[in-house]
DNA sequence: TCTGGACGATACGGAACCGTCCCGACCAAA
DNA sequence: TTTGGTCGGGACGGTTCCGTATCGTCCAGA
């Protein structure tokens, strides 16, 4: 009975005001005026101030999918790369991201939805990437994929939002050609 | 002629207060209770809360150098990462840290404070050590210094802070062996 | 002994904000 | 046409906090 267009614009209107002023400076008031609705709207909704934070967290970090499966290595790594680029470049969720690190430090309800809604599933898109490199003969059985998990995206992290440096053009190719010398990639065709 | 004991208790009480509840939830009033000192004694040194946050952090993030100088690259970087881990493990610190990672991102004076206190020196440091690395003969001289410093501090962060994972006892010595291989080091005395 | 400044404590005005409540307008289904 | 629920708007009590001001106390130096 809820009008879905009026969930949206709230969501909407969650997500721009937490990008530009972080979580504990999140205010309700400034949700509704934003959405340009009545505050007794988020109330019909959600009963307090963190189930909304938090159904709008899930929204957002819904569907950003798809495991790259190019028949190499070296193009998935850059191709997740890229997403990861886009992803941490994104005006909103590049300055959502690392409020939220900083939120799950205190917060565990907070940190147990950014890990099922974000951690956990890029986890386990990389590592079907890796073990499809493996079973190419890319890379060794026993390569520490945990390990190698941190290479990939920290680097990138690291240098966008916690530097918060850009990366030139050629940036994730010699990124990307660092990791596949750290991780002993094989060529497929090479024993 | 203001006592300096008084200035440092509060120093410590907004590191603490910090660390419990972040930058936007930091609080003079808390503040100067934690440090069992009336609001005055707060306003009679800063203007503001922002100009007293700022003190604190220009406080705490001195002095914590000292430019490893082993003889080679593999012990440098050693110690290095042990040092990296120790900072990210410190209770007050490693809470600290995301918290100035997400504030600094609106908040420019802050930001500048942070990468002057803690940024710059950090990654003069790490030159200095590479510099000496590739006049032993262990790293080219073309060398991309800027990628490699990504690789060092970056994955550690990523696992200890973002991930909120820890790390066993071997990790650092496999991230080590990672990181010499990704940048191609040669043994010194290898040609 | 006198005196100025820092000290802890606390009251204050003003602002922001939470969550509740109430209002009249609107609309879709009965 | 009636009715029930959502809508935007906004008042409300209660809380928290900032920055200022005002106490009486304490102490070091003149």
């Amino acid at each position: 009975m809820l009008q879905p267009a009026i969930t949206r614009a709230i969501t909407e209107a969650v997500l721009d005001e937490w990008a530009a002023h972080g979580y504990a400076r999140l205010s309700m008031e400034a949700v509704a005026k934003r959405a340009g609705v009545g505050k007794s709207a988020l109330y019909r909704r959600w009963p307090s101030k963190q189930e909304m934070a938090i159904a709008a967290i899930s929204e957002f970090s819904v569907a950003r999918a798809v495991v790259p499966d190019t028949g190499a290595l070296r193009t998935d790594l850059r191709e997740t790369l890229d997403a990861l680029m886009e992803w941490l470049t994104h005006p909103r969720f590049s300055r959502i991201l690392p409020d939220l690190v900083a939120e799950t430090a205190r917060n565990p309800e907070l940190a147990g939805v950014v890990a099922a809604m974000i951690g956990t599933p890029r986890r386990e898109r990389a590592t079907v990437m890796f073990r499809r490199a493996i079973e190419r003969g890319e890379l060794r059985e026993d390569t520490d994929l945990e390990l190698v998990q941190d290479l990939l995206a920290a680097p990138v992290y690291w240098r966008l939002t916690v530097r918060a440096a850009e990366a030139e053009p050629g940036y994730l190719d010699a990124l990307a050609d660092l990791l596949l010398r750290a991780i002993g990639a094989q060529d497929g065709e090479q024993k």
